[in-house]
DNA sequence: CCGAATCCCCTCTGATACTG
DNA sequence: CAGTATCAGAGGGGATTCGG
């Protein structure tokens, strides 16, 4: 299967849609917790520290949305709805993680850099 | 070395920074782009098509400042600014490769969901 | 328990225009 | 050529409230 005919650093690309939502800043992590085996809303939250409900619940949708995860109601009170990675997410898991272990190894160097960065910056007076 | 110590999915964690950097919308699409080798600042501009010249000149301030990029100034008429992965930048390069790939693996499969989820979602009328 | 809906701030982004 | 400065618009995202 070839893909060569598609450049995502051609504007009208599809890919940079794709991109613009695999890149977002809870998408990475809610994959990344979904890795571990279907979980529930709460549990997501609990793990996804920081996210809002709103956040969870749109970054949740949208990934149903592109087919990349599943979500299950249990008519039951209290409700209770788990969500679980399709194949296709279950693939997207590899890049995922590829980055967040290159963010682990290079986040100290990063923020050191930026120290750096920022502390010669500084020294530069406006004229 | 051991990175055991930090979790990305507490809040406070610094990787949260910088998974927002590497995730944003150019960043991926100018690293990418760096890894043919240094380019000057019109060279990046062409390439990555439909990136403004102030997010262009962000994203590489950016890098620059995490010590993914080096920009390298020719004193001359007309100026002449060539930008380059550094060694860091260029580890980035595999996570991004992966992601670009598994971007261009699933565009096609990601379409169609979102078509299809948009269809059904259209047929649910307002109570 | 799992959301949808609303309000509201404020950052991010893109156009446009101006320098060295 | 390679930026910086400025402004206005769109939308991301939090807090809160209400419904099934």
């Amino acid at each position: 299967m070839t893909v060569l005919e598609w450049d995502p650093y051609d504007r009208n690309c599809p890919s940079r849609q794709v991109l613009d939502r695999v890149g977002d800043r809870w998408t990475v992590l809610v994959v990344g917790a979904l890795a571990a085996g279907p979980m529930r809303f709460s549990e997501l939250a609990e793990r996804v520290d920081g996210v809002s409900q709103k956040m969870l619940t749109q970054t949740l949708r949208n990934l149903e949305r592109d087919g990349l995860v599943t979500r299950t109601m249990y008519a039951q009170i209290p409700p209770r709805v788990e969500y679980e990675l399709t194949d296709s997410g279950t693939t997207l898991q590899l890049p995922m993680k590829a980055l967040e272990d290159w963010t682990k190894e290079h986040m100290r160097g990063i923020m050191a850099a930026r120290y750096e960065y920022d502390l010669h910056k500084a020294e530069l007076p406006k004229p």
